[in-house]
Parts: C-alpha cells; structure tokens; sequence
DNA sequence: CTATTAAAGTTGCATAGTACAACCAAACTC
DNA sequence: GAGTTTGGTTGTACTATGCAACTTTAATAG
C-alpha cells in the first residue's frame, strides 16, 4: 500500500491538558485562540497545543512537554498520553488528528508565559466534567475524558502527589486526594495505605504552623505506584 | 499558527493488535508485509494496520474497526484505544503517527482473510512480552505495550468474558482469565466476585459435558465491568 | 445397579485492608 | 494553664479475599 499523496493526509496535532491545584481547587490550564480573521473559534478558550513540527519533535510525547514548557516553564512535570481523537469535522481547516496528554503539576513552579497577552495562558477551575467557559473545538470533550482519566486513576494510584510540592506532609496529600476526587476520604486508612505502600519518605523535617508541626515526606519514586484497591466508602459500587 | 505545508505533515496510520484465545493460549493476529522492492520490512510479521483514509474513516475508531472487519471478518469485538505512536525513524518512508487500538474477540466468529495468500492473516501465540517472530517497524515496542495494559486490566475487569463465546460457563471465564494471566485463580473467590459483579445471568441451559454440568452464563452488559480489587495472591504486591 | 471418576459448585476459616469513630498529642493563643 | 486546632493513633466491625477441604452431579465402567 503506498503512502497517500500529501494533500490527503490528516494534520496532526497535540493538545495537552495541565492540571495544578490552584487556591484549593482543581485547575486546568488554558489559552485563548487567535483573534485574527480566518483562524477558527477567535477569542475562544482551548486547550494548550499545536501542530507536530516534524523536524523538532522527536516523538509524541516530546511535542507535548515542548508545549508544556512553552506555557508553563515546568520541565519535569508527570505526563501521560490521554488518547488520540480524529475525524474531518473537528477542526474548519480539514481532517485533523490530535494526540492528547495530560499533565500534573505543582503550580509554585509555574511562569505562567505571558509573551502575547491576549493569548496568554490563565487557570479555569475545574467544575464538573468542564470549565465554566465554552470551549473551541471539540476540547470539552478531551477536557472531559482527561478529567474522567485522572478521577479514576486517583482511586487507585498516587498521582495526586505530582500536585505538590517536593515537601508535603500527609495532611496536604489528603487533602490533594480530596481536592481531585471532590470528596472526602478516612484519614486512618489514608495514612496506613500511603505509608504502606512505600512511595514517600520522611525528609526528617517539620512543617512550621500554628498548631501542632506535621512531618514532611517527599516522593522516593517518580513513577506513579498502584494500589491493590480503591477507596469505597460502604454505600458504594464494590 | 498556521498549518504546516502538505509535505511536512506526518504519515498517519493505525495499527491493530487483535487478541484471542486458540487452542488454550492467548494469541495475536499478525500479517505479513509485502514482499514487493520498496516496501519496508519486506515479508516481516506485522501488526495489521494502515494508513488512515480521510474520505472513509469517520473518526480513528472507525478506522481500526474497519481493518479488523477486513481481516477477521468480525464486527462487534471489544475495540480500545492503546496509544499513540510517532517519530521520524519509525518507519523509513519518513516521520509517521500510528495510532494502535487492542481488540479482543473469540476465535469462533472470525473468517480469516484469505485474499492475497502471501500476506494473509495468522495467529500467533503470545511468548511472555510478545511473540517468537522479529515484527516490522516498532511493533514489538507496540505489541509489548498492549500486552501490558490487557494484562494490567484483566486484575480489575471483566475483559476476559469478551474473548468467550456469547454463552459460556464459569469455568471457562475462569480458564480465560488464567490463559490471559499467565497463572491460576482461586475458583472460590473468583466465582463469588464474577456473580457479586452482576455483569452475567444465567442462560438457564446448561453446557453438556462427560461430567457434571455446568450452568451456561451470557453478558448482562456489553461495556466491560471494573471490580474495586485486583487479584492478588498472598505472596504478591499490595 | 453400584462404584468410580471428574468437573461443578459450596463451605469454613484466617487474614488484610479498609470504614468509621473515638481518642491522644503537640504546638500555639490568650 | 485552659482552650483551640490540627497531627497522628487506636480500636472495632466488616467484607472480599486466599486457601483448602468438602459436597454434588452427571457419565461411565464394571
């Protein structure tokens, strides 16, 4: 089978949803479309990303952290591929592919870039499967398998601590779980299953307060880690 | 920004790694690539697939579901998106995209694709991450990676039942389930979480045997279920 | 017609990891 | 030093499991 001719093939993008936990809450990092005529969705929020550069990007995922970089700054974040969406009706311009990923960061290491204002990249909280804003193109329904992704994979693994920073005590790691999964979970259990499941460290340290100091602990491994089971409160599927 | 020129788009594809059980072992569908001079990997196993048609493939779904159908015949299998691929080196004809979708279905609806003989279909048995043959481009990186998350899903979901015929017994879920895990299952435990699960009724037949005979049993629900455990034997993580 | 066999299906018990709730401990404020 | 707030622990009940032994049901052999 021979390659088809250069006019037939799709083009081919990468958006890239970025998570942080701003001011208490889930927040996903977006950017406004060009105001200029013939660029689709103007002034419309949408995911940060853009078109593969063949000579640039090594690989998929190489793409995604450039243009995570771009926006943000952060060079180590946790990234993880999302999934791809194609078809000829997504994008104006033509049959488009795109290859989503998703990344989790903690916002203290954010500059925010700030090169052209009107396209500069602002936080929205996450409310429900979306953000309050309409999004161009067909990014509410990335957002919304992104965020389905993450809910999920927060039941079961330790993603969660990517949203911290390098020190946290287990209060705030809690408290992270929470924020994500938009409710509560045992403290007891919580506690037994972090220190059980021997990711975290105690760095030996305090954290100062007003009430009694916490420990701070810091991640012994990069890679997420996966738990046997999920947190189900007794009224719940399981 | 503006869409890159016609000729530094990538290639786009998709890749299937169709998965069944033949005679008791977890097997994978390969092809073989093309013998003609000009054609990369000439008579190598590979992973059926092609380039994405813009005029044919509604979305990427479409399109894997479209070379399953040519291959096996088969139309409604368990389809799931495994993950994007891309890079300038993958493939010699330049910088490429595939996009590889896991299939799982039972051997007993498939016509093998007889057309061309020299590349026609044939199952081959999984060994460990992968298969005894050297595969075409990147496809045993592929293959190795669908491997993983069908045998990571298989701890904490019901996907072994869409490798079944439509009515099948416990002890031949079970026996799919150990096929895909590559180890035994405790049948006390096993059968308690299968029927707690309520993703399976019974027929009200039952299968004839030399022995006692089992109750027939049929999927309740097409989407696979998600159990809150894992399996995990004594000894193991968790 | 009974004994044998083999797979289907059940029962019993110990254990791990929660869910839930109550409690103790440490620092600060006043 | 009493009160307050958050950190951290303890205790009990419960549930799904791992493991093993057991019973049931049919076909078959003698």
């Amino acid at each position: 089978m021979k390659p088809p001719p250069a006019m037939e093939r799709p083009l081919a993008t990468v958006d890239v949803a970025i998570f942080a936990i701003v001011d208490d809450a889930l927040q996903v990092l977006l950017v406004r479309r060009p105001d200029r005529a013939g660029e689709p969705f103007p002034g419309c929020w949408a995911l940060p990303g853009g078109y593969i550069n063949v000579h640039k990007d090594a690989s998929l995922e190489a793409c995604a952290m450039r243009k995570l970089r771009e926006k943000t700054g952060v060079r180590s974040p946790y990234l993880e591929q999302l999934g791809s969406w194609g078809g000829a009706k997504r994008d104006p311009r033509g049959y488009t592919i795109t290859c989503v990923y998703f990344a989790l960061l903690n916002v203290a290491l954010v500059t925010l870039d700030r090169g052209g204002a009107a396209e500069a990249p602002a936080w929205h909280p996450v409310q429900g499967d979306g953000v309050r804003e309409r999004l161009a193109f067909d990014h509410a329904t990335l957002l919304a398998a992104a965020l389905q992704r993450l809910r999920n994979k927060v039941e079961y693994t330790s993603l969660p601590a990517f949203l911290l920073p390098e020190h946290f005590t287990l209060s705030e790691l809690q408290s992270a779980y929470e924020t994500v999964l938009d409710r509560p979970v045992d403290k007891s259990a919580f506690r037994t299953r972090m220190l059980a499941a021997d990711f975290i460290e105690p760095t030996g340290e305090q954290r100062a307060s007003v009430t009694r100091p916490a420990l701070l602990y810091r991640l012994k491994v990069r890679t997420p880690v996966l738990f046997p089971r999920t947190f189900s409160p007794r009224g719940e599927a399981g």
